[in-house]
RNA sequence: GCCCCGGUAGUAUAGCCCGGUCAAGUAUGCGGGCCUUUCGAGCCCGUGACCCGGGUUCAAAUCCCGGCCGGGGCACCA
């Protein structure tokens, strides 16, 4: 009732529930910087998860927001790889090395075409690992020393962990700016070797949690940095071997970025209190920072050990990394909208695979022609059919006419025609004894014999079928047809190397869609065309 | 063990800061119906939640305390 009287008050409420970039809350003390600077921040040891869409997504919208607003913004990716042992560089896996130079290995190609896949245009890139090789990090380190807010410690680590736990500084603490000038430079020309020797910064000792007293800044690693050695050749890389530990490089990189807004997942809260000692050291204003929860989705890790432990490809279409959504047929515009809906609330989020279908379908749904296909055809024959040629035409899409339809013809031979439909089908029609051909004309079930399945032409009338409620099903002209090979996906567990496969026959205008195109089967549901081979399609199926 | 967060229907989220308008909204799922030459889309109806216990208050999903549960952190990883 309410409906009907006022469908504008509802449709108004509907409006503001929605969760767009405008709705998203406003940044905490937006209107104290003129220009609203986000950042974010993955390591290039993995192509981007799901998981990594929502920092990614989350800091981009805000930056849209703003800019909407006709305030100034920037969205700054920064690559941060200052661990060149532990969290080595995906650029070392040879898959990669196969499909792109080394020109491009050295952006962090995929990554950014990941970025680019989800419609984010960094304004700035930058990659720590050259900032390591310009020496930022150290002038910083320099000058902290010099203001007494940093020591070298030469403690064995296990001695300083005993000074840690109890509370109590280790004798490097009380080391005069000089020394720790002169020991720091050691550092730098290699005169200690892995371990020897850290920059530490002076917080607290009493700390509650142990991992913030004297966190270390910057350290020894004895490894040469893949990337380093792609960019500037091995005897170049052998000279950097002081690497920042990763929150003395945020938190120096955040201030000389200008970064005002710092979205990130919780796990980095205790990072935050590490950082503010630099900038407190510093004079320097802290960002705003904004942490929410983690990510899940049903069925699946987003962890991305755990994933390149797997041994898949990056991009295989059952992993959540953005590459394998792209490749299952997930649309960006999907992501969006799941990440906008998730938000930034601090709680973990789980996504199921019913909701990001529903949502995806709601994109594909629009994009993706029908065909008619049938999955392990049988053949039928109809008999009494009293015209030479049967001629059919289909709209490509009932909700859009305009896209024109195309015409099915099939030829009559003694009165007969040949088709396929599904083996499902043929249960349905032995069952139901009349059925719909879709678009086509309404038969009965006569008999069968030597595999053969015999019907007879009821009428082609539509109305009939609606009068007698008649279950309408796909079906594929015997002679003129394209086979289809179906990839399920969804069906085909993790240890698997070859996919589960469906195959079929389709209607032969199916194969003028090119590579990635998408498609709807009648009463089977959405597939992307993989390739085209031999007279073959393969298909990959996406969801209902 | 210690230190942080957080807990609204199966799932996700709104509301919580500024207590009443919340017998809690939305999406998805599920059940039913309509429509449709698809088991898709659309439309309609229904289903279903404030973790538990105390307290404050005329009034608590909203504030306070305790418990339980979940997550995160406790690195010379990021």
């Amino acid at each position: 009732m309410v409906r009907s009287r006022w469908p504008e008050l509802l449709e108004e409420r509907k409006e503001e529930t929605k969760k767009t970039i405008e709705t998203l809350p406003p940044l905490p003390n937006d209107e104290n910087y003129d220009m609203i600077v986000l950042r974010f921040a993955p390591n290039p040891d993995f192509v981007l998860t799901l998981g990594n869409a929502r920092p990614a997504i989350l800091n981009y919208a805000y930056k849209l927001k703003y800019e909407r607003l006709g305030k100034k913004s920037k969205f700054i990716l920064r690559f941060e790889d200052t661990d060149p042992k532990v969290k080595r560089p995906f650029i070392e896996d040879p898959q990669i090395r196969e499909r792109y130079s080394e020109k491009d290995l050295i952006n962090y190609k995929f990554i950014i075409d990941d970025l680019e896949w989800l419609g984010i245009r960094p304004d700035e890139i930058y990659v720590q690992s050259d900032r390591v090789v310009e020496g930022i990090y150290y002038d910083v380190a320099r000058r902290l020393i010099e203001i007494g807010g940093a020591y070298v410690c030469t403690c064995p680590e296990d001695v300083w962990r005993r000074y840690r736990d109890s509370k109590q500084p280790c004798p490097c603490r009380s080391r005069n700016v000089e020394e720790n000038l002169e020991l720091f430079e050691k550092m730098l020309n290699g005169e200690f070797k892995e371990g020897e020797a850290v920059l530490r910064i002076k917080t607290d000792m009493s700390h509650p949690d142990p991992s913030v007293r004297d966190w270390v800044a910057l350290r020894i690693v004895d490894a040469k940095h893949p990337r380093l050695v792609l960019k500037y050749g091995e005897d170049a890389a052998e000279k950097f071997k002081v690497w920042p530990t990763y929150n003395f490089a945020v938190a120096v990189d955040d201030h000389l970025m200008n970064v005002t807004h710092v979205l990130r997942a919780q796990e980095h809260r205790i990072n935050t209190i590490k950082q503010s000692y630099i900038f407190r050291y510093l004079g320097w204003r802290q960002p705003e920072t904004i942490h929410f929860g983690r990510l899940h989705i049903e069925g699946a890790t987003l962890s991305k050990s755990k994933l390149r432990e797997l041994g898949l490809r990056y991009d295989d279409p059952r992993l959540p990394t953005l590459a394998g959504l792209r490749e299952r047929g997930i649309l960006p515009e999907a992501i969006w909208e799941i990440m906008l809906n998730v938000g930034i609330k601090s709680s973990d989020a789980r996504i199921s695979l019913a909701n990001l279908y529903s949502i995806n379908r709601k994109y594909l749904d629009e994009r993706a022609n029908r065909y008619l296909a049938v999955i392990d055809p049988v053949m039928i024959e109809v008999e009494g059919i009293d015209k030479e040629l049967i001629i059919c035409e289909i709209p490509y899409h009932p909700s859009h006419l305009e896209r024109g339809k195309r015409r099915i013809e099939i030829k009559t031979e003694n009165g007969k025609v040949r088709l396929y439909i599904s083996k499902n089908d043929v249960e349905l029609l032995r069952k139901k004894r009349k059925i719909r051909l879709l678009e086509l004309m309404n038969i009965e079930y006569m008999n069968e014999h030597d595999g053969k399945i015999i019907t007879r032409l009821v009428s082609y009338d539509l109305d009939t079928a609606r009068r007698e409620r008649l279950d309408i099903v796909q079906w594929v002209p015997a002679e003129d047809n394209v086979r289809i090979i179906v990839e399920r996906v969804d069906k085909t567990p993790l240890t698997e190397k070859e996919f589960i496969k469906e195959i079929g026959l389709a209607e032969p205008e199916l194969a003028r869609l090119g590579k990635g195109e998408f498609a709807q089967l009648f009463r089977y549901g959405f597939v992307k065309v993989i390739e085209h081979r031999d007279g073959e399609l393969l298909l990959r199926f996406v969801h209902e």
